[in-house]
DNA sequence: CATGAATGAGGTTTCATTCAT
DNA sequence: TATGAATGAAACCTCATTCAT
């Protein structure tokens, strides 16, 4: 019998490392071999588990996405929570947020010359727009408010103002603290009367 | 006697060169050669006006963001003219803003691992929040009301929204073209009371 | 107890994959991964049966060459055939022969820098000689004619033809199907009266 | 002013390199850095004049086949040569032409899989068949022959019968001197009276 | 000033071989 | 016996940089 791995699992691993090292690295720096050196392996096994570079690449970019949205999930598991404490878990307050956002921010530069990487993150911002509309619209219904019409602009304004800050958190970091980051939100969310 | 050429409009012509590219190819696949051809110069010329590659880069991302920055100040010439009027001079509507703010895009990445790259940005967005501050002193003050507190977060708030929607313009252009983007910035203003 | 195998069978299972993924994709593009998909076993079973790749490719060369002259061998079975009847035997005609020959063509460029290839196909060379001259001197008899003195050099000089209509008949097949090749095959005979 | 250079000329240079590596080492054993070496260039030279190492093999091919039809052509230029003469020089009998033949051989197994190699073979054969057809013209009127009207089918025969030296000239070096290959080449040509 | 040929380091990728299971 | 995961050497190729002209 061959050695038994977990075919996924390793997946996993190696596209966590790319993560760690597209966040230190950049994505242009980042080479086959540092992500196997992170991951503990060699570059023929990473090329085992995918095709080509690119493949590692999206496979992180998907998983840094997925944890973006993990972040946000986690909070509605709670018995009660508010929008602004559902929303300020997208933001670059800790190390591990920071990471997979770096991977988010590194992507959206190569989103234009290359359709592919244009394609998941549209499709990324897809779900991350349905679960701020759905969010909101929780909120709406706790607080006996009606459902405005515009929830969707309410909910990509919103977006949008939350990637704005994350650029801010993620590249001035010393002068965009989590406290710093957190008041903006609310500043927001008070504009919009959406603070509880 | 040597030829006469102006140094320092050779050297700009060479960095427009680098923006068109990279707005294009992206910044990791964008080559000295695609530079030099589409600034009718070889590879030897550019190293001549510039120390090396990453010169030529920092040069393109200088003259990206003060063509952004310019936008905005050409509208202050004007004898009437409203926050929206201004701050929409920031958003990707016109295929000449596009290419600056691809550009500025592109680097944002870089910001993360490489310090000087992150300075420029830094820089880049001191001059920003100073120029929207100042708008926004000018319009209270045309609006007779009184200057806010809090007027350095209104004017960050306000460039992390435009940010925000800089991203949705560049990525999903087909999905945001410059009504949904008006529509969008308006909605802010409205909300923040900004909107004469 | 360990797994009853017959070990020669499984050695030619394995040349015989090596032989039909030869002929598709020329020796270089060969890979062991791929005969071995096509035999039903891994690459370790191969290793397991052969000392390495090398050994394997061998073990193809001599089985198509083998198949080409058993094709031959076989007409003699007969009662009756002629001297054409059993060298229309050597050309590809058929795909399965086509395939014998295209290993057997493909390992010529390799006989020049490798010694090992070159005395395997001088073998076989002399074999085939061997055999053809045999089938003269048996013509002759059959014909009642005297066996020439230069019997070595006309076999020679059939098996140069009978090289030269096999390679036109693997890369040119359309223009080259069996009944053109039967045709140069006869004249050839012809013109040495070596057609009854 | 650049480095003058004669960009054609250099081009031949590399692919007679690639001819000779070829012809010692293998189609498959031949690097791009052996190449270089014999050039006198790197490889990042190499891929300056091509476009990639198939482009190299593909110009080497060429070239070796235009060796082999030029040194028939050459004899043709005298006032008087026999059939025989020219075709004597289709064989492998100087270390010059055993090199291009050796190319010539090592790319018939290539020729099988790869389209693109295969239609070169095949324009080559019938550049070869054509001055081959010609000469034999040329030899009919010359000896006041009615020309026959299988003269293709000659061609062809003539052809096939030299290929089929070439090999055994080629890996059976000290069985096949010039002398033999010779006498075989009269032999036909007798059997064919086609011999002045 | 300007050219562009040539360099050469460094990255990705392939794949025969090994070996723990 | 057989598996197939993992290794790691080696090849091709790219491209910023240099430099003779």
């Amino acid at each position: 019998m061959p050695k038994i791995v977990n075919h996924d699992q390793r997946r996993k691993n190696i596209a966590q490392a790319a993560i760690e090292v597209i966040a230190i690295k950049g994505l242009e720096s980042t080479k086959l071999t540092d992500i196997g050196r992170l991951a503990g392996v060699t570059t023929g096994a990473i090329t085992h588990y995918f095709n080509d570079k690119d493949a590692v690449l999206m496979a992180a970019l998907e998983i840094a996405n997925d944890i973006m949205l993990e972040r946000m999930s986690q909070v509605t598991q709670k018995t009660e929570y508010s929008l602004f404490e559902i929303l300020s878990k997208a933001l670059p307050t800790s190390s591990k947020s920071r990471q997979a956002m770096a991977v988010w921010l590194a992507f959206w530069s190569r989103s234009i010359p290359e359709g592919k990487v244009a394609q998941q993150q549209i499709t990324f911002h897809q779900r991350w727009h349905g679960f701020v509309k759905e969010q909101l619209m929780h909120h709406f219904t706790i607080t006996k408010k009606p459902i405005p019409e515009n929830i969707d602009d309410i909910s990509e304004g919103l977006t949008a103002q939350i990637n704005g800050l994350i650029i801010r958190g993620l590249v001035e970091t010393s002068d965009w603290p989590k406290e710093r980051q957190h008041t903006m939100l609310k500043n927001y969310l008070h504009a919009l009367k959406l603070l509880t």
